[in-house]
Parts: C-alpha cells; structure tokens; sequence
DNA sequence: CCATGTGAATTGCTTCACAGCA
DNA sequence: TGCTGTGAAGCAATTCACATGG
C-alpha cells in the first residue's frame, strides 16, 4: 500500500464513497463497478482499478458489498476518526462555511475561527466564537486543530497559512486566489471560484470554434 | 488550435492568467516562464508548453510582455466578451456567491437568481431578486443566460441542472455532492468541500503511513 | 455464467534537452 | 548570452481483454 496514489485517484475515491453512503442510507446492499462508475462519472475498469490499489473487495460475478466498501473506504481516506478544522477569516465564505452544517456529520468539527476586524470578535457563529488573530497559535495548540480553512483576503492569505502551519495544521484548504507557498509535507487544496468559470468560459468558447472547424 | 486541450492545462492557464492580472497592476512589463511557474506552482517548461498549444508568445531571451500575454490568454479562455450567470438556490453558499463582489470584475454578470422558498421571493441580494423556479425558463431565455450556478440542496439539483439546460445554459458550476447527468456538450464543473477535506485527510494520513514505512 | 481483478497495450501528459532567435 | 519553443524521451494514467473464482 505504499506506492504512490494519484490525486486523481483519490477524489475518485471520494465520490465512491459520497455514492456508496447514498446507497447505504437507501439499504441497497451490493453494487457493481458499473453501476458505481455510472453514478460517479468514471469507468467501470477504472473503479475496479483504482480500488485493487488497495486490495480486494469484491466478490466475482456479484459485485461489491455496500457497508463493507462504505467502510473500506472511509479507512482508506482516513475518515474513521474526527478532525478539528478552523476557520480563518469570517467573511461572506467564511460565515457560509461555519453554517454548513453537514460538516459535523462528516466527521469535521470546526472548533474555531478567526478574524482581524474587531467588530466581529465575540460573535458567535453556529457555537463557535470569533476570535482575533492574535490567539491563532495557541488556539491551534490547544485544541489540536490539524487542518485550516481560509477564507481571508488574497493579501492575508499568504501569512495566516503559514502562521497556521507553524502552529501545527497539517492541511490547508485555501479559497483565497492565490498560490501558497508552504512546506512540502502540509497539504493543500485550491477552491477558487472563479478558476471553475473561467475553465466553463473555455469549454463553451472552445466548442463553439470547434464546430466552426466542421462547417 | 483544434487539437484537444486537456483540463489540467486550462486550470493552469487560468492560474497563469490570474498571476499576470496582478503582475499587470504592478506595471510589471516581462515575466519569463520560470517566474511564472513559481507562483503558479508549476515547472518552467511546464508553462512554455501549454502556451505553445496556442501560439508563440514570447520574445526569446528575454520573457513574455506582461499585458500582451494577459491578453492573449484572456482571448483564449473566452474572457473578451461577458457572461450572464444565474445563481439556483439562494441558501448559504447562493447567497455569498451573491454577496462576492469579484464576479463582475471578472467578467460575470450575475444577473438572476432563484430559490423554491416563498419567504426568500422578492429580497433583493446585491441588487438581484430573488425568483420563484417556476420563473427560471422565461428568464433564461430572455436575458441569455448561458452559465447557471447550482446551489440547492442535493435533492434539487439535477432537476434544475435540467431545466436550465433546456432553458439555453451552456455551463453548469455545480455545488451540489452530486454527479450530474447531462448532455455531453454541456460544460460541467463540480466544487465540493467535503470532497476537498476528504482529499486533505487522505494525505495527511497516507503522508503518516508512509512515515512509519521507514522507520 | 457473471463481474471482479489484473497484466498488457495504449493513450496522454510531463519532463528533458537543445536548436533557434532576439 | 539567455530564454523561448519544441521534437523526442520518459513516465503515469487509462483502457483493454481475459483469466479467475464465487
């Protein structure tokens, strides 16, 4: 199980398992790789592939048990255990995020977050308290926060990320627009809204040429 | 120009476009590719290759001129005209979309938005009011709307993907933890935080895991 | 008989290394 | 000389096709 599993693979992955909790909660019991790839965009050879990274849980000529690959999964991600997430920055993302509340169901506790205007310090938001960005260090100790979620400005971005690393987050997802440069062993994720547009205003555009290329 | 762009190499033309536009700003004139990489988290030949799909733009031993190249990418990924965009479900993360002033800077004219609840038909966030559904095919075609933001709760999303299809939407930007089914020319992106966490999980984790191998 | 699991074949992406040109 | 532009090489991911076993 060492070697190396793409991206790629990983949120193909995660959509198995986002699939495969819809089919547990309806009590569908089995599912083949057909069906599976067919709900989640992918191949059937593929969601065989990508699962015999990890061993396997099939049975030939019937299909894969949906708890027990529920569960396999959920190992596999690292989902069997609960995180402490913060959230820094409580702008208009920020406060959509700590609303959401599927969070918590899915294993993700926000247990803080934080803010440089000091009009919203104090404020309490779905149980969580602002705090200023001067408590970040100990806050992230204390409270064992491993992954850090920011939403602050493109300009403070940059040093509140690596502030966060330095007190102990292990991953950062990052909806600022800008590219962070921190260690190598923090992971990071990129969600910038914006990114996703321009890539559809390239689709739809490159399309239109293409057809024109026909005619 | 009609070979086949591939999806990883438009989400980088969208980074380096992003880098040049504050590059620009500063009235920085010259980038080479190696400064480019580096704060977009690529390589180098990386960048010269995924330009040279287009065209040659840079002036050999020397760089690329900041405002012409920000301009040729912008013609690429379809970023010279504007863009209407309706938001679908005014909810926490409709309503923030609403809120986030950068759209219209960028290009994206968000001109409509809709929700199925009763109590929210009428307000007026940022300028746009709220619709009944039922008033989403007439405004579609009306106002040439061609991109259509999903942010209804999962139940509702691949009926309203539908409709706004029908409707004339060229793209989807799809919230929802849900993988749409749709016309194979239609442009789809999906952004999912729970998604993204899981993938940090998996890293840390598997970073862990990998950590005790050695020892 | 049916769907998994998996080497082999293929496709596509990234990196290399250097020719070409300001 | 310095950095771009680009074929060729190398590598990784996906697809194929079939042996395997419930």
């Amino acid at each position: 199980m060492a070697r190396k599993i793409s991206d790629s693979t990983v949120r193909r992955l995660s959509r198995y398992l986002r699939r495969l909790r819809n089919l547990d909660r309806q009590e569908v019991k089995v599912v083949s790789s057909r069906e599976l790839a067919e709900s989640t965009g992918t191949t059937a050879a593929q969601v065989r592939k990508d699962l015999s990274h990890f061993g396997s849980f099939g049975k030939r000529g019937h299909g894969y048990a949906v708890p027990e690959l529920r569960v396999r999964l959920e190992e596999i991600l690292g989902l069997t255990r609960r995180w402490r997430v913060a959230v820094l920055g409580v702008g208009k993302i920020g406060s959509a995020l700590l609303g959401y509340g599927f969070f918590a169901q899915r294993g993700f506790d926000v247990v803080a977050a934080f803010d440089s205007d000091r009009t919203k310090i104090g404020w309490e938001l779905s149980g969580v308290r602002v705090q200023p960005l001067s408590e970040l260090e100990p806050t992230f100790v204390d409270r064992e926060i491993s992954i850090a979620i920011i939403a602050t400005p493109v300009e403070a971005a940059q040093e509140v990320a690596t502030r966060a690393v330095r007190a102990g987050a292990r991953a950062i997802l990052n909806f600022a627009p800008i590219k962070l440069h921190l260690s190598p062993d923090v992971a990071v994720r990129e969600m910038d809204v914006t990114l996703e547009l321009e890539g559809l205003c390239y689709m739809v555009t490159a399309a239109g040429s293409a057809a024109e290329d026909i005619e």
